[in-house]
DNA sequence: GCAGTTTTAGAGAGCGCTCTCTAAAACTGG
DNA sequence: CCAGTTTTAGAGAGCGCTCTCTAAAACTGC
């Protein structure tokens, strides 16, 4: 009993992923937006409460897949070192399958506008992070290191080591180097394996 | 023989770094630059030939000021491995030291609208970086590292490991742990311990 | 003081973007 | 076919930004 749609929301997300990658989170205005999945701009605004609820959505669109991968990723090895290993590569290969929207993670949320978003955005992208802290703590354990730092290090080793490597080839337009998943690999298990063993440091949040 | 300048290049610059540190570059525009140097639009045209030329003269300043201290910083040690490890604690110092530069930083050239600069500013960037990795590269020798990959496994562990931890933490609006030229210190050291010499392995001793 | 130079000062044109609003189009259950 | 609903379609107001342009101000060497 409606009309049904030509532009749909995924399209008009997807759009948007492009123009982030291309032009950054500046360049993913409503105007390009809709210029880019050929529709006109009231779609766009029948679609998104405004430019901050787009760049919200297309934010935790794209991480939220990336970390439903991830946390795939980790749970599919039993030995605690392993998982940790295929966790930072997985990062790398993610990152070499979805370049686009790589390249739009490698921003922040707050180069995505965070501090206008609607608030359920902003606690889904909480709750997000949350949930692979969690994970990130539970690897720790398993590895013998606990607490706060534990989780820093390990968070160090298997989320930002590798997303530095990636960034800095996909920076410029370049791509990511044959290598990248075996340097990755590499060196994160170099940081797993020089974890202090007891946690109990001085705490700080994050 | 002249009128003198109530409005210097540098004071505009300042400005700048203190807008790019809160709003990031899209923030950096003409007229926000001039409100906050107190200076009418006039005088920032009269300075730069326009948008494109500020942002890469205040980028270019920064990153050459951060990249004089870093290499005074490796040159300080002759052993290669304190030199490495006095780098990366460096990193983290220094953006201790100087959070807006460093929020600046955390963008890329390409966030500054490198494609627009004037051809000498480009250059200029380039003879920067080239200094930086010919130093990386002379250390990656001293160590028993040579080649490409040496240069970008010490790359990661001096540069980008560094950074990322302050990307961290400096990331909506936090400031760095004390702990973190430690934690630096230390990943950055089980990274050159595991790079990969001629024979395999170099393993650090206990 | 005067000539010459640099710099301030800010008005205003032009442009692109956000967002609103109106009208029509496209479909469906009854 | 009709009533009801969703969606397209795009015009246009309002705003901020870039950049140009004119006029005056402030200083120096002579």
């Amino acid at each position: 009993m409606a009309r049904p749609p030509r532009f749909d929301t995924e399209q008009l997300l997807d759009a948007a992923v492009r123009l982030a990658a291309v032009s950054g989170p500046a360049g993913v205005t409503m105007a390009a937006v809709a210029k880019e999945a050929g529709a006109p701009s009231g779609s766009l605004y029948h679609r998104f409460a405004g430019r901050p609820a787009l760049l919200a959505e297309v934010w935790v669109r794209t991480v939220e897949r990336f970390q439903d991968s991830y946390l795939h990723a980790l749970a599919a090895h039993d030995d605690a070192r392993e998982a940790g290993c295929a966790g930072a590569r997985h990062v790398v290969a993610w990152s070499r399958a979805h370049p686009e929207e790589t390249r739009l993670l490698l921003y922040g949320p707050g180069d995505f506008g965070r501090e206008s978003w609607p608030a359920a955005y902003r606690s889904r992208a909480e709750r997000g992070n949350r949930r692979v802290f969690g994970e990130l703590g539970a690897l720790g354990t398993r590895l013998g290191a606990e607490g706060p730092e534990a989780v820093e290090r390990i968070t160090l080793a298997l989320i930002d080591l590798p997303l530095s490597v990636v960034r800095r080839h996909l920076r410029d337009g370049g791509s990511l180097p044959p290598h990248a998943e075996a340097v990755v690999e590499d060196c994160a298990a170099a940081l797993l394996d020089t974890l202090p063993a007891a946690g109990g440091r001085v705490p700080h949040g994050d």
